[in-house]
DNA sequence: TCTCATTGTTGAACACGTTCAACTTCCCAA
DNA sequence: TTGGGAAGTTGAACGTGTTCAACAATGAGA
């Protein structure tokens, strides 16, 4: 929530866009996205239009770095909480509640981001490359939460799994944001009881019985995200 | 993507409509999205902005009159595809493949429909009680593919499996949009290896072994969609 | 102390989506 | 034929996100 950079730290310039960013955040959070003006913003800070759009590209790409904000926000609060629980299903919970507890202050934000979700051309685009490092970063939480448990994974699945749980995050953050509910208790009942659905599925997954099927939807998996992924060489030589 | 009203039928309000509806289309087709300014529309078809407005609330509800067009089209070259099929994953195979050659012509114009899909605001977002007919007709085809196949489904799934069919098709969709392979060729290959995991899926959640994972999964289905449900009584008294 | 390029800043100007009060055209009941 | 309401239409005006040529402050090397 606090912008360290704002109060003395680095350059004038990057003092003054740490504080053009944290005006927005404020107005954005007091007025909502729409019916706040870059002009608005601008005034309030102190500064030019011109000047505001001089460190950020446009008014989205203030989304995109409260974005990456409340994502350190998040991985740091996350870090304590998985020290000590070794159970998959808690694991994952401990993560997506996390998750809502720091981004529910910016609720209708968090939509916008998604709001664009699907046009390749956005920069909020989880899938674009701009978003790439804090999507990476996410993905990597999701490895540390598989790594850190003390489930069996057939070697195959564990590859994707992560990809895989951060689109089961994206899922999730999508119905957060239609959820209207009171302390979004609908979202709340959501995780706590898909985190025990996913855990037990992945158990499954270890069934030779169901080995053939596993292996197709992981070749189908691993097949359609080259091309998609950006950057990063995540190969590894088959064993 | 002809406009049969534009021609001569109707009022003179249907055939202005019909006839800036079509001109839109085309700039669409031709510039893209936002490179097509309402002003350009206006112009080309001979109306002024304003009377445009008249006729469509804003740019978007322009792409939301398209959406129900071609949906009607995909509606209308499903219906004798469908007659002589009877196995499940080609059926679905069928509705998909033909989603995607009505929609081709308007790639881009898809992503800025799902451009939206996360705003719980927007007319447009395929969740909003303005698009809800054209859903509850999609949901409707995905129940026509599963009562026309001949396979065996619990009945409890069988009451949940149009919805959920219909989320698999927004996901293919959604990464339709993202697709730029070469004749969609990535997309093309998601359908025909999908259909085939999600039919014989649903053979396998009829697995007695599953059962309590497969009803731990409909309740969950069921109870979110109570809620985010608009209108409709899909009510119908058990059987 | 004096360059002068880098960094920071300005605000008028542009095109856009959208609104609205006023206008015209149409057509039917009197 | 005519009055008047409904249907259809207009375009100037508003506030928006964004751009850009110009200006000011800074600070390191001469």
């Amino acid at each position: 929530m606090s912008t360290p950079a704002e109060e003395s730290g680095g350059t004038k310039g990057e003092r003054t866009r740490a504080h053009i960013l944290a005006t927005a955040l404020q107005l954005f959070r007091e007025h909502g996205y729409e019916s706040t003006s870059m002009r608005a913003i601008a005034e309030k800070a102190g500064v030019s239009v011109g000047n505001a759009y001089h460190y950020f590209e446009s008014k989205e790409h203030l989304v995109q770095a409260f974005y990456a904000l409340t994502h350190a926000e998040h991985l740091a609060a996350c870090e304590p909480l998985l020290e000590h629980e070794k159970d998959l299903a808690k694991r994952l919970r401990i993560v997506l509640e996390t998750k809502l507890e720091t981004a529910e202050p910016y609720h209708h934000l968090s939509a916008l981001l998604f709001r664009t979700a699907a046009d390749p051309k956005s920069p909020l685009n989880p899938f674009s490359a701009e978003s790439s490092p804090v999507r990476d970063e996410a993905t990597e939480l999701m490895q540390r939460v598989v790594d850190g448990s003390k489930v069996r994974i057939p070697a195959d699945l564990r590859a994707e799994l992560p990809s895989l749980l951060w689109l089961y995050e994206m899922s999730v953050i999508l119905f957060w944001i239609h959820d209207e509910s009171k302390g979004r208790a609908r979202t709340r009942e959501l995780i706590e009881r898909t985190c025990s659905l996913v855990s037990r599925l992945i158990g499954l997954a270890g069934n030779p019985f169901l080995r053939p099927m596993r292996r197709e939807v992981l070749d189908l998996v691993a097949g359609l995200r080259t091309g998609t992924e950006t950057a990063r060489a995540r190969k590894r030589p088959r064993s």
